[in-house]
DNA sequence: ATTGTAGTTTATAATGATTCTAAAAAAGTG
DNA sequence: CACTTTTTTAGAATCATTATAAACTACAAT
């Protein structure tokens, strides 16, 4: 199993949940982005067991803590990850409710003037809002 | 009052709480960035009488339907308000969960070259997050 | 292998922000 | 004032997320 050394690497043990986890989440070249819950049901459907709750949230916090997933800010009820975490933007279509990505070359290079005293910066994400 | 005749125009009944929030908001040049929370401990302590937290959310979810007021995108577990509409950005302190503006001239021109058919851009906003 | 221990999973409870409800109060109208 | 509509309110309900604590598992040391 390919994920078996990664999640090693990462002082994480390779469990058989993470290990399903993993399948699903990197298993593609497509990134996409999800919900808790909307993961919980894709573990669901694609193997018929099911990981509990609490498990998908602390694997999904590990993986983020471990810069394997991150989070996508925007006003939702539920928290949107995605797998793609390089530094890169989105479209939110407000009427679908749905995002877009956008690569960084669909964003022209953005430089932040204004400098805060003994504070860096840790990331620099644009939302770009989308109506018909 | 300055703010009847604003909450009549819009069809809001100007109400003494809607008045007395209308006070803490806008009755000042600077924009400021809140929470609900927040919101509700400063009509506490200004006016030593308290606004059901029922209508402080009624009330801030008419403003913003009304333009007044408008949500930052942000991953908190509370909701951010910002009294400027306008299109402008934010620094977001990780450590001190605070927002600080970024006025339009500390950002450098944004393009989005990306199209989606017949979507046309609302907004762009850029989220810089800080760390020590 | 067997044991020990630190890490992990799990169901469930707890939390916390937000929304809903329905009755009382206030605003607007004639 | 009488009447209708809107608003306020306290408290209940909801929903995503986090905490808890017991059972389980990975892994290293004996």
């Amino acid at each position: 199993m390919k994920y078996i050394e990664k999640l090693r690497n990462s002082g994480l043990r390779p469990t058989k949940q993470r290990l399903q986890i993993c399948e699903i989440l990197f298993n593609t070249d497509k990134t996409f982005h999800f919900t808790i819950n909307e993961l919980e049901q894709k573990i669901k459907k694609q193997a018929n067991n099911k990981i509990s709750l609490a498990t998908v949230y602390n694997t999904v916090h590990a993986f983020e803590k471990k810069g394997y997933l991150k989070q996508i800010p925007i006003n939702s009820s539920e928290t949107y990850f995605d797998t793609n975490v390089t530094d890169h933007h989105h479209f939110y279509d407000l009427k679908e409710e749905k995002l877009i990505d956008l690569d960084n070359s669909d964003v022209g290079p953005i430089n932040i003037l204004k400098k805060i005293n003994g504070k860096k910066i840790k990331s620099v994400e644009v939302l770009v809002k989308l109506e018909d």
